[in-house]
DNA sequence: CGGGATCCAATGCGATACTG
DNA sequence: CAGTATCGCATTGGATCCCG
């Protein structure tokens, strides 16, 4: 069964990595409920920079919670984007580092970030001029 | 330096010397604030394919609501990622299109589209065997 | 140190109803 | 059609305490 086009006025497609992006089967959003993540981002920001133990990684990220820090680790390895080892010394000890397919993605988090510093000023700028517009707006 | 902008909540400083991306000040997370969320991705991801008025986008999105439809494509107004246009027609119409700043972003979100769809398999296994693992686990 | 368990506040988000 | 307003549940996430 192929993809029925729901075509409202259908635009010429400029973006398409499988035909329709927003299709539920091309697993866009699975990716995006991790890659989205403020905190999974900044694990694997700092990750990358090699490996971290836990303590570290919490002190690192700051504002994160122990709670947070560890559902983050959990999912991102649960996903095999991180790898846990855990050192059986007295007290115990634990790092994480990224897989291989943990580090592919620090390329499109760093051209995210670039992208963000990039634009930095035109948000801030626009966001300014929408809210001046709009001063009794609730929009966050 | 030309605007001193007082940000809304804390003070978010200047951007310029880290030029790396796991420093809390660079305003990563206010881009994955919107790049993360689900519902922005689709939205921008919809708009790629060209202008679209509120009806086409929450037909095309499926499952996104109409209170979040709307949030979700005011706040991209405000950040100056989209661009609303209403025509004083008689039942009112509305079309929404990308921005150039917008535009771009249709970019990064189709090399994470890539990412996903490439990686896709890998991940899918490594849950699975996470889970084989973990049987009891409660990490989603 | 690393992390599980619990409690609780905030908010996210859908469903519904109403308006121009 | 394109929203706004309200309610109410569900999830998120921080704080705290405890354990190996």
């Amino acid at each position: 069964m192929s993809v029925t086009h729901t075509d409202v006025t259908a635009g010429p497609a400029e973006l398409e990595p499988c035909g329709q992006l927003d299709h539920p089967d091309c697993g866009i959003r699975e990716v995006l409920d991790r890659v989205g993540d403020k905190w999974s981002v900044l694990v694997i920001v700092e990750l990358a920079n090699g490996a971290r133990r836990f303590r570290q990684l919490q002190r690192a990220i700051d504002g994160i919670s122990q709670r947070m820090l560890t559902l983050t680790v959990r999912r991102l390895e649960r996903d095999g984007l991180v790898i846990r080892t855990v050192y059986p010394t007295v007290p115990a000890q634990v790092d994480y580092r990224l897989t291989e397919t943990g580090a592919s993605l620090t390329h499109l988090v760093k051209a995210l970030a670039d992208w963000s510093l990039e634009h930095r000023d035109t948000i801030a700028h626009a966001r300014q001029a929408y809210d001046a517009q709009h001063p009794d707006n609730e929009i966050r």
